[in-house]
DNA sequence: AAAAAAG
């Protein structure tokens, strides 16, 4: 049980100050007895019962956890995801700028509704998140919580269910893995329902993804956060083989990261059960719940062993969140808060919105045209990647080989290359070497890759709450990005959307497009999720939405929910 | 109609 691996902190020297850390990272006065019954730096002595024999089966916890053998060797394997020179690491150069431009968020709008919302901190020392959480969190170099992580975690550590709206950038991953995490090891290991077999994983947190590399994305960041904390987190998508992901979960999980397709496929293999979850996370939780992927998230989380809602705490979390995907997701909520975060940077100052028109023919050459003049006037040296998003998978493979072949080096990413290939083709677009990457929209959201200046709607999307994604991928981590749009007569519908948005923005709208907007027929307005200073608005505070949805929306509160107008904030009126 | 997500 005992080894001299250094990462691994020996049951003496936990709940120890510094001297016992053998990370490389200095830091001082880590508090001893923070509340954590226990856990200090190195909580596994807290979770599991001593003296249990491998693979045995029953008594206090989940499968897995009794296996003290497994979990020790998890622990003393615990790779330091942090890197042991800083500089170097370009994992953890990424999260240290994880889009925050702190200055910027001094007049950022903030909106709360609900019942009894618990107020918002203004640094992470007023939550109690525990030591070794804190310890990472400097790790980080998060000086202080952004504005939805300010909201979000009281909000969250107060076992409140969420809605949030939140650009993608404004630290959303950590608003829900700070909470989840400290939770964890805080609640100790339950003492209910030990799964059938060790062989079946109860997590304890699911967080579920609409792509395969923002769940590895939001893995290896929470697995930055749970560091040294004794919370295990594992990722589980498809395209990739199975078996090593059933071993990373026989090893033990508290919070697992999947894609909906994988996890299904787990479940019905009985590897994996829900019936421990505490915590039910979705990322761009709109598009989880929009009609592709509605059916899966149902069986997901209704129709499996997951604990309703009310027993398990559910976050829901998306830069947009359309009216008609607000009233899905109280099927899924309790007395839940809505919190709609003005949007940071993206889609205002950061980024330069620009609109051309450009005739189906002609979009091509017009690229090309945008191509040289960007490496005519880029430093050179420095990496200027420009992200190209496309309609089709098949128009972004003969997009890419036509940049190839004209002396653009470009690589491309879409649902119909194995998962080997996308992965290969994001590290090269992230790398520089193949600074141009040709996407459909596996790539528009959530995406964190630094030093993007340039994203080029070569084909607009047909809803406005996909161009607030796609074009968030740039103007992150502080620095200004560039966001050109080819429009023709093929987009009118999205002349009016489009219009009203980049005016919000501060943009300046071509006289043709206010021509097109006026035109178009297509509404635009009050799409929930685009319209307003807000990523969204309650669809709860609005007459027309709750016409229809009032009773449904009555009954579905546990707490009775939010009666009407009258007891609520009215900063909307 | 398209994209994503299981094999």
């Amino acid at each position: 049980m005992t080894t001299s691996r250094t990462s691994y902190v020996p049951p003496h020297l936990r709940n120890r100050p510094p001297s016992a850390d053998p990370a490389p990272i200095s830091h001082s006065g880590a508090a001893v007895g923070n509340g954590y019954l226990g856990y200090g730096g190195a909580p596994s002595a807290g979770f599991r019962s001593v003296g249990h024999r491998d693979g045995q089966i029953g008594g206090g916890g989940g499968a897995w956890n009794n296996r003290s053998n497994g979990w020790d060797r998890g622990m003393a394997r615990e790779a330091n995801p942090f890197g042991d020179d800083v500089d170097t690491d370009p994992g953890f150069g990424a999260l240290e700028n994880t889009g925050i431009n702190f200055d910027a968020y001094d007049d950022i709008p903030v909106e709360t509704s609900g019942i009894n919302v618990p107020p918002p901190v203004n640094t992470f020392a007023e939550i109690d998140l525990g030591e070794a959480l804190n310890l990472n969190i400097r790790r980080c170099k998060y000086t202080k919580p952004t504005p939805v992580q300010r909201y979000a975690i009281p909000i969250s550590i107060g076992g409140r269910d969420l809605m949030a709206c939140a650009q993608t950038g404004s630290g959303k991953t950590a608003a829900f893995c700070f909470p989840i995490i400290s939770g964890i090891m805080k609640g100790g290991q339950s003492a209910a329902s030990p799964a059938r077999s060790p062989r079946i994983a109860c997590p304890l947190a699911l967080i579920l993804a609409p792509t395969r590399e923002l769940s590895i994305q939001i893995h290896e960041e929470a697995k930055k956060f749970a560091y040294q904390t004794g919370v295990r987190v594992v990722v589980a998508y498809g395209g990739a083989p199975v078996n090593m992901q059933l071993r990373e979960l026989e090893r033990g999980v508290h919070i697992l990261v999947a894609t909906p397709g994988r996890l299904v496929d787990l479940l019905e293999r009985a590897r994996v059960s829900l019936q421990m979850i505490r915590y039910l996370a979705l990322d761009e939780a709109d598009r989880m719940l929009d009609m592709g992927f509605e059916p899966q998230i149902r069986r997901i989380v209704q129709q499996m062993d997951m604990p309703p809602p009310g027993i398990r705490q559910t976050l829901l979390f998306s830069a947009t969140f359309p009216k008609e995907i607000q009233r899905l997701a109280t099927d899924f909520l309790s007395s839940y808060v809505f919190l709609a975060v003005g949007r940071v940077g993206s889609s205002t100052d950061l980024i330069l919105q620009r609109v051309e028109y450009v005739h189906e023919t002609d979009k091509r050459s017009h690229l090309m045209d945008l191509l040289h003049a960007q490496r005519a006037s880029g430093d050179q040296g420095k990496q200027t990647l420009t992200l190209v998003f496309v309609e089709t998978k098949k128009g972004a493979d003969s997009l890419e080989h036509w940049l190839c072949f004209n002396g653009f080096p470009a690589t491309t990413i879409h649902g119909d290359r194995t998962q080997q290939e996308r992965e290969y083709a994001l590290r090269s677009f992230k790398s520089g070497k193949t600074p141009i990457l040709v996407a459909t929209d596996v790539a528009a959201r959530g995406l964190d890759i630094p030093h993007v200046a340039h994203v080029v709607n070569f084909d607009l999307p047909n809803d406005i709450d996909d161009y607030v994604h796609r074009i968030g991928r740039t103007g992150r981590a502080g620095k200004t990005g560039l966001a050109t749009a080819f429009f023709n007569e093929n987009n009118s519908s999205m002349a009016k959307p489009l219009a009203e948005l980049m005016q919000e923005a501060n943009q300046e709208v071509p006289a043709w497009l206010s021509h097109f907007a006026a035109q178009s027929s297509y509404g635009g307005r009050n799409r929930g999720g685009a319209g307003g200073r807000f990523g969204g608005r309650d669809f709860r505070r609005d007459p027309s939405a709750n016409r229809g949805g009032m009773d449904m929306y009555g009954v579905g509160q546990m707490n009775g929910g939010y009666g009407g107008a009258t007891n609520v904030a009215s900063a909307w009126d």
